[in-house]
DNA sequence: TATGAATGAGGGTTCATTCAT
DNA sequence: GATGAATGAACCCTCATTCAT
């Protein structure tokens, strides 16, 4: 009889878990959400978390470290062929409508928290990192190509448009009613206009 | 002789209040300061609190108000002459430093409320509507002036805006020893070409 | 200029205040009400309440005091004429309807504490002993009359009765749509019966 | 293997609860008593009370409930061949002194409630209804055995039994030293004689 | 006399976590 | 693995009472 139990189910039972916390702290904020309401979300009993997990702080964490892979993961398979303000904005052009944008508030709750929870601020800056090398590759070969104004310092750049795709997720809550479309477009002209190459200036 | 209650005495300690509870939720967030925490930052015993306030929730409430208030009064006395950009922009001129974005953190807090307390997205959707339509006549101005693309709808424009001016702070979160006014030099950039007349496109 | 106000004037203000408290009590129960709640009901402010009382305790206390003697105070000027039963049922004759049986309810709190509470029991009992006198006297005159079944202990149909007439109070909450004038009539009819010189026993 | 839950045990911890919930509330009244000191009753910690209870408005309501349901369940097991008084107030004759109706009082914290608060208005009446029921087919066999007086409306009686058995309880509280059995000798005598048939009224 | 600011203990309730089964 | 009973600290809030004015 087999002791050691498939580890791999472990592992799947674990992202389950992680997703049904995610939706609840997206419900109810990190604080907000309880440890039994995240059983409850998963289906399990609220003694058996603890086999998956050592504490709640370890399943904030390890959610948003999960989440911003997920998220960030956008700007990988990114579409070959576009225009390159296109392929930085991929993440939002992914999306079809403010409702796809849900799930980023969580993001916000990071940000919050990040602002006076070290580990947290580690694991952001720890993805931050990442994203921001792919951007800035992908800056580097506009500039080579022409597209992208060779005088702005791809790292530095690719901070702000980081900063920028976040703030997305801000307008549906300060303003009712705007058109996603429309917005997602003005968006992508300041990026384009921010990068292009500049005419004698 | 009975002594009439001073309001303005009140009033005086109510901000106070919001003060003290300003600094406890930026230090530990909306959920995670209790009242007990606030009365000891402000001073007060922890019964006292209900004197100026009668629950939790409206100390959040009533400390966003204050906050989002004092936050884009920034907007109202910006310098004249400046150009359009710089007036826009005028909350982030107006610091001198990332230590001066320290208590914008706070907005994340209530963006990530806000999605899910409708009371605090009411809040904030009011207090942006304000900010809107300064920021929307500043661009009309602009415009009548040859300062801002002609092109573009004000309105939009504004809300778009005040979500990259309210994801600045978010930068020295994700990116560790970000210099503030290289920064701050790109994201004036970034809007300036953003409004720019655009010659023969 | 007199320094010691009116004495009458500050009795009058504690009966006041007695009152409000009873309205009170009636609505939240001895315990449920608050000093706050009985100053508002009075409209005096929370620290003056303690002009008057040295203590919440205290002013149960005076209120079931005052109450009681008002209470029991309809069988002092019953009317000369009617029949014993009648007489000893003056105190629910002189109501018109259950409405009018309200502040009675009353003394379910004074019954209730009275259980656990040995000065509020000290009170019950010493305005009890002094409506039990009336009535025995009462019925003694009823037995010399040939009235009152001469076969009965005095004292002791005396404090049935009272506990008899106390426990109308109960029949509008435990009977929905009881109907007042029946009750009572019947109540006369038992009590009546129970009196009644008995032939040939 | 999970052990699936015993209800068997659940339900009689429930009732331990209830009871050590209606020790506390004689002792203190049921504003008076905390959940803590029930659970301190009970042996448990004050968080666990939760398990079984959401709230301790709930455990006033289920003890309510199971009171009232114990006590009037005397008048179910009443004993055959004893006469129709008899049978009206074997709630009484099964006790044997003061101590015994002790527990009782706590129908006075009950009445009190009821007055205010709809749903314990709503379980005493609904409890009441149920007794009345059996008081009052007991009524209607007396009467067809010709034992009570054809004349009174089962009901009505009924519901004025129920108050004055309700009422004894007030003895011992309003006048000290009372005679236990001679009261309930009294109390009996009265109604046999309020039932009794009459001869030519 | 009269006010209302101020206190601090204690109320009901929640919750992360542990543990016997 | 999996359950849910059990804990106890902490949370938000109420309240009798005191006191400077």
């Amino acid at each position: 009889m087999a002791r050691k139990v498939d580890p791999e189910k472990h592992e799947e039972k674990r992202l389950e878990l992680l997703e049904a916390a995610h939706r609840c702290f997206l419900r109810e904020g990190l604080r907000g959400a309880s440890t039994a309401m995240i059983c409850k979300e998963a289906g399990i009993s609220p003694g058996h978390l603890y086999h998956y997990f050592p504490s709640k702080v370890v399943i904030v964490e390890a959610m948003a470290e999960d989440y911003l892979r997920r998220l960030h993961g956008y700007f990988a398979d990114r579409p070959e062929g576009a225009d390159t303000s296109t392929v930085l904005l991929s993440e939002i052009w992914s999306m079809q409508g403010w409702g796809d944008v849900d799930h980023c508030r969580i993001l916000f709750e990071l940000l919050a928290e990040a602002g006076r929870n070290p580990r947290i601020r580690a694991i952001l800056r720890e993805n931050t990192r990442g994203v921001r090398a792919v951007l800035s590759q992908t800056l580097r070969a506009g500039q080579a190509k022409g597209e992208v104004d060779a005088g702005l310092e791809p790292d530095q750049v690719a901070a702000m448009l980081i900063a920028v795709v976040d703030a997305a997720p801000m307008l549906p809550l300060m303003v009712e009613g705007l058109d996603f479309a429309a917005s997602r477009d003005l968006l992508t002209l300041m990026v384009r206009r921010f990068l292009a190459p500049q005419r004698e200036v």
